[in-house]
DNA sequence: ATCCCTGCAAACTGTTTGCAAGGCC
DNA sequence: GGCCTTGCAAACAGTTTGCAGGGAT
């Protein structure tokens, strides 16, 4: 029944089942070079726009969690009553206007990286993973 | 009927009647050199603790955003479920050790500036608050 | 046939709101 | 007395969960 053999491919190697919801979310995520920041309810609009069949909310959180835990896109931690989910993988920064409730990406070189002189070891040690 | 002169005149000074709730909320805040973090779930159990007579969430709710507007506290901005207060107001930064839900402060001058190469100039003006 | 996945509705968490009763000035 | 504040319960937003039916292997 699925179509899109890229994504069936990709969905069947990371051991998940490559339904007809997934591929969807997989076109309406990857189908651009472009990677992009969105909320769990702006991506159910863009699915809605996309094609005239919605998906269920839970299937749409079931699959981005999934497609998280496989690594196919990172939480973005900020400071919001919604969770931001990022198609860009890589190890980069975020700005977050507050005000514009927008996500700016800033590139690894583009900042100095972030000294902090008062911490403990222990601490140090994960902090590591960050910068 | 308020007791506890000293915050009876400062809620007084900053147009906030002195009742009963909001001077237990001081001294469950204030009646202490250092300062802290909570989150509103932590402040009704310390007041709990405390005296052996609950606020209403409404009414703690209430009073810790009116103490926020007023300057008495600042909100913290980290991704969490739960929203974080300071006692401390002055200009800090913090540190979030997610996996133990631990927040740790920094003193302005244990953290070098953070450097921003690329971002718009209009941005830059709202980040110079942060820094 | 088996096991995974979907979709719905209900549950849950933290927070906010409406409103009547009570307290402060 | 008038206005602000409290406290309860209901509402709310975003997210998670339980479970029956449906689909993939």
């Amino acid at each position: 029944m699925p179509s899109n053999p890229e994504y069936t491919d990709k969905l069947r190697k990371s051991g998940l089942r490559p339904t007809k919801q997934r591929i969807k979310i997989c076109e309406v995520l990857f189908n651009t070079d472009k990677t992009f920041h969105f909320t769990i309810n702006d991506l159910v609009k863009m699915i809605e726009n996309k094609v005239n069949e919605k998906i269920s909310l839970a299937t749409v959180y079931n699959t981005i969690h999934a497609f998280e835990k496989k690594g196919y896109l990172k939480e973005i931690t900020i400071n919001s009553s919604q969770t931001y989910f990022d198609t860009n993988t890589s190890n980069h920064h975020h700005f977050f206007d507050e005000k514009e409730k927008e996500l700016i990406d800033l590139d690894e070189k583009d900042i100095d990286p972030i000294k902090i002189k008062k911490l403990s070891q222990e601490k140090k040690l994960n902090q590591s993973k960050f910068l």
